[in-house]
DNA sequence: ACCGAACGTTGCTCTGAAACAAACTCCGGA
DNA sequence: TCCGGAGTTTGTTTCAGAGCAACGTTCGGT
């Protein structure tokens, strides 16, 4: 295996408080690995053996219930950390993790969780924080399932990935990696035929603009409108 | 004030591993007060500045939209740690606590949050465990949110509130605090009629046995059946 | 003992969105 | 180049459950 460059992971906030030698242990016992689209990084119920950082790509991260229903709970982007199951003391995943595009994440043995915490000054923070942040983007996303009819909860979806995964192009905001009617009828508790009548709708109106796999917001503020966040 | 007793924590786990004089310590840094039903112990977007464990009585955690709905997260049991927004580098509460019966509860300082995690022995541990379950929670409940129809989710709602908090009485388990028609609904994103429907049909059924603000399930398994957890 | 508010019940109407159905388009592989 | 599957669109039907309305019941306060 190549060695991987300190520069991976010097600016990300989990790390960005530390010596460069310290990176260097850090990458020293990570693994990297590559996951194709599709790909399960690691699976609900499974023993949590190990955590992870995303560099590159995008992930969601899924749950199923028993009657074979999926949700879609949360995006992950580069950067960030996830299956860190250990940090609340669990000892198994609580969700599947898929790669939504071609994705690269580096992994690390939960042994090492509490020496990272203990001797890396702002990880086991930064960690933390991310979780709280968690817990409240779950929150909110349960609030809005509760309580907003569905059209305002797909428009309050694709706004969460256009902030979060947005890249600007020409004519608009594209959402960086593919994705499909089912995806976001998925992350709404909704039926992909309503997905697909409501997007039609919106590109008709030039709100939007998607094709197959692949959506652009052009007209941010009309969908903030339409989302009802009111003030 | 009258000194606390230090039996009182010492069979708690987040306390369970201490010595008879870290315990002191602990109790002597508490505020101990006592909240009646319907009154806030803290609201949503508030100052995070101090953290909280339940010692009597029972809490209901909710979320307000911008749009004056609100939603019940959470219910809060004794002996559970809550309000530890510091923990999760939050300086500000993403929900309302509110006494759902007459409650008693301890509280200290976030300043005292990380003398707690490095001074006393499994206190880290343990709530960061609350933390992961209670995220866990959340997660099933927006699954269910998502799938399920009304009736099923009713059903589980009443079923998490008997496991939880239940108390077995002649006849049923009793759900212990005060509930009414509308807070079922807001735990569900229904509405209090829905609600009343179902639980006067299930009445008739034998399945539950309920006066105004007071449930007692009578068939727990039919119930279940209802919520339609297969396997 | 009374009043008013909070809580609960029940009937009726109406609509948003699921369910069902069918066809079209794009893409990758043999 | 053809085929098959995945993704998308659109039409039609159906119904669970919200919304509206009205009334009954229990309780705490004065």
């Amino acid at each position: 295996m190549p060695k991987l460059d300190e520069s991976l992971l010097s600016d990300l906030p989990p790390f960005s408080l530390l010596e460069r030698s310290q990176i260097r242990e850090v990458l020293d016992h990570a693994v990297s690995r590559r996951y194709e689209e599709g790909t399960a990084i690691f699976r609900e119920g499974h023993d949590a053996d190990r955590f992870y950082l995303l560099l590159d790509g995008y992930l969601r991260v899924i749950r199923t219930t028993p009657g074979g229903d999926q949700i879609i709970v949360l995006h992950i982007s580069p950067g960030q950390l996830f299956g860190i199951a250990p940090a609340l003391q669990r000892d198994t995943y609580p969700a599947t993790s898929i790669a939504a595009a071609e994705s690269i994440a580096l992994s690390w043995p939960v042994s090492l969780w509490s020496d990272f915490t203990t001797n890396y000054p702002g990880f086991a923070t930064e960690s933390y924080k991310t979780i709280g942040q968690r817990l409240g983007q779950i929150q909110d996303t349960l609030t809005e399932m509760a309580t907003q009819a569905v059209e305002k909860r797909v428009a309050c979806a694709l706004l969460r990935l256009v902030n979060q995964t947005g890249r600007k192009t020409e004519g608009g905001i594209e959402i960086a990696f593919p994705i499909t009617r089912h995806d976001i009828s998925e992350m709404t508790g909704t039926t992909l035929h309503t997905v697909s009548r409501l997007l039609s709708a919106w590109q008709k109106d030039g709100i939007v603009q998607s094709t197959r796999k692949h959506i652009v917001v052009t007209e941010p503020h009309r969908l903030v409108v339409l989302s009802g966040i009111e003030g």
